[in-house]
DNA sequence: ACGCTGGGTAAGGGTAATCAAATATC
DNA sequence: TGATATTTGATTACCCTTACCCAGCG
């Protein structure tokens, strides 16, 4: 517990810890602390510098939480043999002030970097060190990986770039600076002092790399856009005139050094554009695998001198060279198959195999390692983005959802179809299951900031979501579509999901008292599937009862099942209805085909069949309901289709919590929502396929 | 003189977005 | 068969790391 006082220009803060906090004129609250006293709570080694972080609390002792304004600073040693060190706490001024002003009463705490764990995100000591260290040297370097420190390569994620946004924006607050540019354009190294290792803070990258990127970010001459005819024109003439004087030649045409570098590796007087003539290409592998020691027919992604090649090749750029090489000459001459869309499920399947946090975790080489479709591992990768960039809202869209919550949240993917193509993928944030007082009857809700776990985009699309949270008995899987989809059923939606059996049926507006909510039923008494076996049937008879027929299609309606196959079938052959149409498809392999000839075959086939008198979904949501929902009822592997009872939708409904932002997220209206349950001890379930058609 | 700090530069491997040509589909 | 949509190849603006350099300072 600490007092605080307030001077004219210094404002001292007393602390359990003997820590003193004084404020300089330039408003930069420094911290002082006795050396002594700092060692109680810093065990580390005294070889190791101090890297601690300010924690202010208000009394009560909100210990460490959101709502506790935690701080994060450097501590820096005055020096080697002072018994003191000195902490500029420009992050938390703000914070800072507002307590100290209202005079509270405010408790700091000197964590050790052990501590720091507990409070941030990123918080550990490797964190710090690293994004403390500006790595000039390859020693430097070499000296921290060697101390099993590790950091962050590669482009940047949105969150690394909000955090260094936030720190610059506190710093700049602190220190009552409007622009940043001011700082890093404008002041002398001495005036800015500080500046990116505090805005380095949070972040698992070495300053140099910061120092990078807020460069890039700030420079006005960076971002440009194209080059014009008349700017390549002028870019020559200066080149010829200071050669690889970046800077002079950026400043001559008002672009960044680095713009102006990039583009003349791109201009080489005998570059060719265009189509490749074969006598190029030859060339092109005859020094690829000249330079690599390699023997054509090999595969060679990694270790090539682009430049090098190039300036062999002599008709093309580096870059040309290895965008060629690795999009397609490579593949071409190591005997490379054509990229198919089962390919592109594999794909998906592996990523999603992999459980990475992160995409950046992914091991491209790996997983093009033996594909023999695939043309690079960097070919892969952009391969990868394309799919991704199909989902509208990709961006937004976190790659993995954690799954160390509750069990009721659910990690997913989301796999995207439209009109019975494979069309995106993704992984969102984690649904959130609730039981809802029925048996086997869950509400699906999203975070609070999360928009629909759906693509909803022009064309009828539905989006399923696999889930994959190991902790969860019953895992589920939810797809959508809009009203409109239903009603201009003029495409076929194809949803392929994983689990052993998918019924689906429509609710009608009268069926749910509250047009907000999405309604997941699971039943799990009913019919057992043995995964273990291959083609498992799905009984025809569990379908739903004269309630659930009521709200069903006309169409027929199967379930298929296939448990040997790990992949999801490629596409997909409905034929449009009036309404919801369960269906099975098959379409890829030879087993397929043989479970389609079994598809009336209740118990013994894959599908499952079944004809259902129902109104059609015009019939049933006319445009003044176009709240209706329409729920896709999937029983559990092990469990049975529920009854009518089960799916009763008074029963079922007064669900509130539930499905607002997905509904105000689409004002398309209804959705259709499909749970799919998998088997919580079965990995067989995970290689179920089934095939589910909405019309 | 030397090591450290805090930058700074050039080179080049790489990514992601866009454009255009080729091909498929309606 | 022609229009349109989709796919694929090529291009390019921009990003990031590596390796090296340098001035100022204690």
């Amino acid at each position: 517990m600490s007092t605080v006082e307030e001077e004219s220009d210094t404002v001292t803060v007393e602390t359990v810890n003997s820590v003193t906090l004084t404020q300089d004129t330039e408003g930069n609250l420094i911290l002082h602390c006795p050396q002594n006293e700092a060692d109680e709570v810093d065990s580390e080694d005294s070889t190791e510098p101090p890297h601690k972080r300010l924690c202010l609390s208000s009394e009560d002792d909100q210990s460490i939480d959101d709502s506790t304004p935690c701080i994060s600073v450097v501590a820096v040693p005055i020096s080697e043999n002072e018994q003191s060190f000195e902490v500029t706490m420009t992050a938390t001024t703000e914070v800072a002030d507002d307590e100290i002003n209202e005079g509270t009463v405010t408790q700091i705490q000197i964590l050790q970097n052990e501590q720091l764990d507990e409070i941030s995100p990123l918080g550990s000591e490797e964190v710090s060190a690293v994004s403390q260290a500006w790595f000039t040297t390859k020693e430097d370097k070499d000296s921290l990986t060697n101390k099993g420190h590790k950091w962050k390569q590669g482009m940047w994620s949105k969150e690394e770039i909000d955090i260094l946004m936030s720190n610059i924006e506190r710093y700049l607050k602190a220190r009552g600076i409007k622009d940043a540019t001011e700082i890093i354009f404008e002041m002398s190294k001495d005036e800015r002092k500080d500046f990116y290792r505090t805005i380095a803070w949070g972040l698992n990258r070495p300053l140099f790399a910061v120092y990078r990127r807020v460069l890039r970010m700030y420079d006005d001459r960076n971002h440009v856009g194209k080059y014009t005819p008349e700017e390549i024109e002028k870019l020559k003439e200066l080149r010829i005139k200071h050669g690889n004087d970046w800077a002079t030649i950026g400043a001559a045409l008002g672009r960044s050094a680095s713009s102006v570098k990039d583009r003349c590796r791109l201009m080489k007087d005998t570059c060719n554009t265009g189509k490749w003539t074969e006598e190029e290409e030859k060339r092109l592998a005859e020094v690829v695998h000249e330079l690599t020691s390699t023997e054509p027919g090999d595969i060679v992604t990694q270790g090539v001198s682009w430049a090098a090649v190039a300036e062999r090749v002599g008709t093309r750029s580096e870059k040309q060279c290895r965008s060629k090489w690795l999009n397609y000459l490579n593949w071409k001459q190591s005997g490379g198959t054509e990229w198919t869309k089962e390919d592109e499920i594999n794909l998906i399947l592996r990523i999603a195999e992999l459980e990475v946090s992160d995409e950046n975790e992914i091991n491209w080489d790996l997983l093009a390692e033996g594909w023999s479709s695939v043309r690079s591992p960097q070919w892969l990768r952009s391969k990868w983005w394309t799919i991704k960039r199909q989902i509208a809202n990709h961006k937004d869209v976190s790659f993995p959802a954690s799954t160390d919550s509750p069990a009721a949240a659910v990690d997913s993917e989301t796999i995207t179809l439209n009109s019975g193509t494979l069309q995106t993928f993704e992984i969102l944030p984690s649904f959130h299951l609730q039981p809802t007082g029925t048996p086997g009857t869950y509400l699906l809700q999203t975070s609070s900031n999360q928009g629909l776990p759906l693509t909803l985009t022009t064309s009828p699309t539905v989006t399923l979501t696999a889930a994959a949270a190991p902790a969860s008995p019953e895992q589920i899987i939810v797809h959508a579509l809009s009203p409109e989809h239903l009603l201009n059923a003029s495409d076929n939606v194809t949803v392929q999901c994983h689990t052993p059996s998918v019924i689906i049926r429509t609710v009608a507006t009268d069926d749910i008292s509250s047009v907000t909510q999405a309604e997941l039923t699971v039943d799990s008494h009913i019919q057992s599937t043995d995964l273990t076996d291959p083609p498992t049937t799905l009984e025809a008879n569990t379908f739903p009862d004269e309630i659930h027929q009521s709200k069903l299609s006309d169409e027929e309606q199967s379930a298929y099942i296939d448990d040997e196959s790990t992949k999801f079938s490629g596409r997909n052959s409905t034929e449009l209805i009036d309404g919801v149409m369960v269906r099975t498809e098959e379409e890829i392999s030879d087993t397929d085909l043989k479970r389609e000839e079994d598809s009336h075959s209740n118990l013994t086939g894959a599908y499952v069949t079944e004809d259902l008198d129902s109104p059609t979904i015009e019939e049933q949501v006319d445009q003044s309901a176009i709240d209706d929902e329409t729920v896709l009822i999937v029983p559990s592997p092990h469990g049975f289709i529920q009854t009518s009872d089960d799916i009763d939708n008074e029963s079922a409904l007064p669900l509130t919590t539930l499905a607002d932002p997905i509904l105000q997220h689409h004002e398309e209206g209804s959705h259709i929502i499909g749970s799919c349950l998998d088997s919580p001890d079965s990995e067989d379930s995970k290689d179920v396929e089934d095939l589910v058609s909405c019309h």
